[in-house]
DNA sequence: ACCGTTACCAAACGATCGTTTGGTGCAACC
DNA sequence: GGTTGCACCAAACGATCGTTTGGTAACGGT
């Protein structure tokens, strides 16, 4: 390739206020953040490197300075959503107490994720449609463990005679997921109902249902 | 359009060893469903042109002359899905009886369908996603009468003293929308669970937790 | 038996995709 | 103050995308 060396455009944007050089510190939280915005509004097959590398501000190719393909994106926005979201809320699940007043506390807990989080869970729900099933592996187990334990909570309200026996705990326990995973769809975190009444009626709705009459 | 009045030609089942010519009418509903299958299994921009065509047994330049371009199957997948599900579960709201009783009645018919057409439900949910506003606009009215509907329904449930007063209809039939919306996303109708049993916790679920205590 | 239409093929178009390569300026360190 | 490494640029790569064009074989109507 020839050698382009000397022609460079004295060009460098008369008074610009020079700010320090960005670190990797500083960019990689601002990259995987911005793919999962990006993967929220337009899908992950939709989002182009060159659209994440120019909300960043650099051209698509500096991309690969941080990653070894699109696809790592895809695994590191579900590393962040995992870390941000399903780690903290699974923790409110330890405690003592009823099976039944655990599982509100954390079905709020999700549903207060959800629905501050909107975009980040919507980045996190297309990724997760779209990374190839050998690169999930690191996430199913602890994916499941989050079910199992909502259906192992479901089951202990049942035995302690707070939720009805009628109910298959795992079925009830994909329908809750399904319910609390589907908020970001509409809920807007500035939009006109309080994220606090919204997850009260998420509570109110999810369990509800579930209570003996 | 034309009256494709006097029909059908005179050798129909003779044999019939030689297939005839796809024409337009047999080919057309193959085009739609094929396209909402791809949509659902690898989203909108995740399916090329060629993918939908080989499933035709065609060459993609062929598609264009049933399209007009890419997004037209986008239109007609919606169309499709809401003369096969939206309005014929809106039509099970219609008749008399108290408004709970309605709404089960409706929440069991959007369920139901939901579980049995998982893929067109998931290639809807895709097509809907991807829609540009413009063409949105044909839909967008009756999406909103059917959520209209709902809300209505739970706001006279409350006045006949069947659902829990504290509630916002409006973010109530949001909910339940959203999570009745969700189930495709696990539901698999040849699974474990029967659609029936899926069905009456979707019910249950659904409604139980409006009700007063 | 002809004729026009229909359903599709075959081949190309420019645009854009993800990815690779080699080079460049800035900053920290000895 | 020269050296080294890092963050990023600039340009190209082949592949594939949606779309257009011109042609053709099979069919239905007369």
């Amino acid at each position: 390739m020839v050698a382009n060396a000397l022609k460079r455009g004295p060009e460098l944007a008369a008074g610009a206020i020079r700010t320090k050089r960005k670190d990797r510190a500083d960019r990689w939280p601002e990259l995987v953040t911005a793919a999962a915005e990006l993967f929220a509004e337009k899908g992950y097959e939709g989002t182009s490197l060159r659209d994440i590398a120019e909300r960043l501000g650099m051209l698509k190719g500096s991309l690969y300075h941080y990653i070894n393909g699109k696809s790592d994106l895809l695994v590191h926005v579900m590393r962040e959503a995992h870390a941000r979201g399903l780690r903290t809320i699974a923790a409110q699940a330890e405690g003592e107490g009823r099976a039944v007043s655990l599982l509100e506390t954390m079905v709020e807990a999700h549903a207060r994720y959800v629905c501050t989080e909107t975009v980040f869970t919507a980045g996190f729900i297309e990724a997760r449609k779209h990374l190839p099933p050998e690169r999930a592996q690191e996430f199913v187990l602890e994916e499941r463990a989050y079910r199992l334990r909502v259906e192992a909570l479901v089951a202990r309200g049942q035995a302690e005679g707070d939720l009805r026996e009628d109910l298959d705990p795992k079925v009830a326990a994909l329908c809750l997921l399904g319910f609390l995973n589907s908020l970001h769809n509409w809920v807007r975190p500035t939009g006109v109902h309080s994220i606090r009444r919204i997850c009260d009626h998420a509570v109110a709705l999810g369990i509800g249902g579930m209570r003996c009459r």
